[in-house]
RNA sequence: CGGAGCGUGGCGCAGCCUGGUAGCGCACCUGUUUUGGGAACAGGGGGUCGGAGGUUCGAAUCCUCUCGCUCCGACCA
């Protein structure tokens, strides 16, 4: 009693941002390292979300066109030196698979049955499926070919942290082949579109879109299109990308067409992808110092039911009722989760708390007395304690949990404008970044072209975000990032 | 891969400098009393100290090597 400042997760974001982003996934249950190094095991909380970030998107993704196909994980080292600019990105990366056999050696199981060629496990598939595609298009009536697949990927990262980069990531990837440069470049820029309204109606937080700068851009693409967000220390996460990448991929793995005018031609392809990474992005956005905070509309459960059992006799009849109002939610298609575990409802709550449950139903003697439920909202927490009839609270709840994923885009967003600030020299930038100040500036892009900028850039490990659509490419975003 | 730090029961840590076979808080189990919000008391279970080797009568403590993790940096979704 009194400590009211005690936070659910130590340390405080304040404290120490590192480590309270790790107590945060560690309390909410969402995962944990792997035996593997650089691996994380997704645990069931967090895949929950994973899957349906996965469903949702998906669905937007088959509404513009795009089919779903499965690529081999191993893809031929030849394949990927087909590419020189790209192979130079990802070189530096790639676990390599080397043998097809295991035998009982002196110490145990050695690698035998060396291979002809060496795979590598996919750091990303451009070239399979651009060999795929190769076989696939024939003719302009072909086109546009739209393909994605759900998949994890492997880069050999130096450092990693759970979710934001990890050797093993899960993402989508998808991959467009058009007929004119044109229509690649709209496709990078509607996909775009789509990410940024995704983010925004579903995972609540808004950041800025935009063109990368030259040394920013993905390994072989013309132009590289970006989604970045802010997260509560200031630093950027890209959130998601779409490459347009004019010929490259095509005249190396040859897809061509023959055109409306008889020609052979090569077409102009695409890809595009977020991972796993925007669970870390959200964690780091909507976060609080009790834990996580789930949007509504992703979240894994969007209720969670407490039956506060005071003794043995009214168990039972607490039960049925908390029972009999899951049911009528889920019938309203809410995503609710009765917890039944024995233990104290004070941990219970708080356990609610540090998943980021956003709606916490409270269900104890009186309610079942008065046919009521209690509920607290997380993102408020106590202050929006309210006890309502049965059927009051599933005529309201639509609307409060509009109103929590509102709140969440709200602040996120006013998060982000409140951190970005505008500059007008590099030494507007050296003076934002020396005094430790958290955020992005947002310069002119001239001040690219200014030969102090590296130097002030490389002390204070920045580097250049985006250059957002809202200023028309003529500002850029400069800071620290993830 | 460079710099720093850390690896002791499920979690967080102390012990290590000044070697003598392990301790605290939380969690867990049992019981009693509690119970609308992170309960109290009593009793109890669990670790051989990341791994390997060495020094020593004796090592969590000293030495060497190794693996892993975290932070900062370079590289990247």
């Amino acid at each position: 009693m009194g400590k009211k400042h005690r936070t659910a997760i130590t340390p405080t974001r304040a404290e120490d941002f590192p480590e309270w982003y790790q107590q945060v996934i560690k309390a909410a249950d969402m995962a944990e390292n792997s035996p593997v190094r650089g691996c994380m095991i997704i645990k069931p909380y967090g895949f929950a979300l994973w899957e349906n970030i996965q469903r949702v998107f998906d669905g937007w993704l088959k509404d513009y066109g795009v089919q779903n196909a499965s690529f081999p994980l191993l893809i031929p080292l030849s394949f990927l030196e087909k590419e020189a600019e790209h192979i130079d990105g990802f070189a530096k990366e790639c676990a390599v698979v080397t043998h097809h056999r295991l035998e009982a050696g002196e110490n145990g199981l050695v690698p035998a049955g060396k291979l002809e060629e060496p795979y590598v496990i996919r750091p990303t598939s451009e070239t399979i499926i651009g060999d795929a595609m190769s076989r696939w298009i024939q003719s302009y009536r072909d086109l546009p070919m739209k393909l994605n697949q759900w998949s994890n990927v492997m880069r050999w990262e130096m450092r990693t942290r759970l979710f934001l980069r990890t050797s093993e990531f899960f993402w989508h990837e998808g991959h467009n082949a058009f007929e004119t440069p044109e229509e690649a470049k709209d496709d990078c820029l509607i996909i775009l579109g789509m990410y940024e309204k995704f983010f925004e109606e579903y995972l609540a937080f808004s950041g800025f879109t935009g063109i990368k700068t030259p040394d920013e851009r993905f390994p072989g693409a013309l132009e590289t299109y970006a989604f970045e967000a802010v997260m509560q220390d200031g630093k950027a996460l890209q959130a998601a990308t779409t490459h347009d990448l004019g010929q490259t991929f095509s005249r190396s793995c040859n897809i061509t067409f023959q055109g409306r005018d008889g020609t052979e031609q090569l077409a102009h392809t695409t890809s595009w992808a977020f991972s796993t990474r925007v669970i870390g992005g959200m964690i780091m956005i909507h976060g609080d110092d009790d834990g996580m905070m789930m949007p509504p509309r992703i979240a894994p459960q969007q209720v969670i039911i407490l039956p506060f059992i005071k003794d043995e006799s009214t168990e039972d009849d607490i039960y049925s009722f908390a029972q009999d109002v899951a049911d009528k939610l889920k019938a309203q298609g809410v995503r609710v989760h009765i917890d039944k575990r024995d233990m104290r409802s004070s941990d219970k709550m708080w356990d609610a708390v540090k998943k980021g449950v956003p709606v916490r139903v409270e269900i104890g003697g009186r309610e079942v007395e008065k046919g009521e439920v209690t509920y607290v909202r997380r993102d408020i927490g106590r202050d929006s304690k309210e006890t309502l009839s049965v059927d009051g609270f599933l005529k309201k709840l639509p609307t409060v949990l509009g109103d929590i994923h509102d709140a969440m885009l709200a602040r996120s967003k006013a998060f982000r404008d409140e951190h970005t600030i505008d500059g007008e020299t590099v030494s507007d930038i050296e003076e934002f970044f020396a005094a430790d100040r958290i955020g992005l500036m947002k310069v002119p892009v001239s001040v690219l072209d200014d030969a102090d900028l590296e130097a002030v850039m490389k002390k204070h490990s920045l580097s250049t975000r985006c250059m957002p659509f809202a200023d028309n490419g003529k500002k850029v975003l400069i800071g620290k990032a993830y």
